[in-house]
DNA sequence: ATATTTTGAGTGAGCACTCAATCAATTTCC
DNA sequence: GGAAATTGATTGAGTGCTCACTCAAAATAT
């Protein structure tokens, strides 16, 4: 099996600490609760795969709640990512047009979404019935976080050079995704590629939408 | 318990025929598989709740999953509505402008969002991991029924007129619900009603977006 | 030799599902 | 009209199975 990497946020310094075996559970139980769900995945399947006694899940992680938190968590930590992440999107940088920026945004974001795939599908679909986890991301959502603060700082400049629409960021952030939704939902789900056409396509249409007038 | 109305489609005829306690059974498996979803739900608890013994379930309904898609199935031949309950929106009528065609067109599909919330739930969830339903959706999405053929000739109607962007019509839909996409998803899973003047920007911004150019 | 990790058969609980028995409504017969 | 027979719906204790989880023993590391 090939190792598998993992670009969410910096729980690496916990993964790092896991044994091989501890890794490869992680592993499986990923590839497991993202092609068939979480409650459709016994245990003794995920031992299996990662060739493993079945023990081993549980003095790790205690039950299988607990394993799927050791996936889920970082996630949440990281939808909005921490400061090693920071991309060129997020450093106060002059931008010349609302499309840079957009392009800058849109594309960082994907690259966060593709790289780690099946956990924000598992993420997605936990927490259709999860009121807990519902709670936790609209709760942190507008967290102030560093990313989160650097982003108003980066659209409030873009307000003042008055590039962008005087909405609240909120509401910005919204349209953004709300643009780009029906592409990240077909990722997501429906295992259609984003082109780089209708990235495209999206990024322009988000920049219409959000011009300055 | 107050008798639960069902508007999805003319299963309504397969519904009448149907007795009491099998109404029972259908209306507290909504209820629960809404709730806590399909996996989570035992058919004990369903039984319970519609105060019916479990063999019933059984007797009617063959198995757990023979239920859910007595539940499942009429929304995925109602998702476009047929002929049945043609709205305005659907019938060929010469449309002053594209912003009262929107409003037309999202208010009829959010009411049919609303009227059927619980069950429109749970077939979106069964629907990340139930690849065979997913497949019959892909397969239905732009099949000849009555309501889309309605739709597409409104929307040649109202390229005609210079009222509507010259896009094929899988794009224009896609572009809608794009927009209309972060207000659904709320409603379904955050329990966020969706206001009137949330509506009203959506339909504009949809407007702007595909104003003939 | 000791401590730690790993193992997998074993456990009770809960699951979907069965089926013989019971009940209720309708039909048959006198 | 009413007793008896027939039919079909309804019941819920019972069944086998799989589940998450345990723990004493075995393997491995120190």
């Amino acid at each position: 099996m090939p190792s598998k990497t993992f670009n969410i946020a910096l729980d690496t310094q916990a993964f790092d600490q896991m044994t091989a075996k501890q890794k490869q559970i992680i592993s499986a139980a990923i590839d497991l609760f993202s092609e068939k769900g979480y409650a459709n995945t016994s245990t003794k399947e995920i031992a299996a795969k990662a060739a493993v006694a079945e023990g081993n899940i549980f003095s790790t992680f205690h039950n299988k709640r607990g394993l799927l938190e050791a996936i889920i968590n970082p996630v949440l930590r990281s939808i909005f990512p921490t400061t090693a992440q920071l991309s060129t999107v997020t450093q106060p940088a002059p931008y010349k047009s609302l499309r840079d920026y957009m392009y800058d945004f849109c594309t960082e974001r994907l690259a966060f979404l593709k790289a780690n795939r099946q956990v924000i599908k598992i993420f997605v679909a936990e927490i259709i019935y999860n009121d807990k986890l519902r709670q936790r991301l609209i709760k942190d959502f507008p967290a102030s976080n560093r990313y989160w603060l650097q982003m108003a700082d980066n659209l409030d400049q873009l307000k003042a050079q008055k590039l962008l629409v005087n909405w609240d960021n909120i509401k910005i952030l919204k349209t953004i995704w709300s643009v780009m939704g029906g592409s990240v939902l077909g990722y997501l789900f429906f295992d259609q590629p984003i082109k780089t056409a209708t990235l495209e396509q999206n990024i322009d249409t988000a920049t219409r939408l959000l011009a300055y007038r």
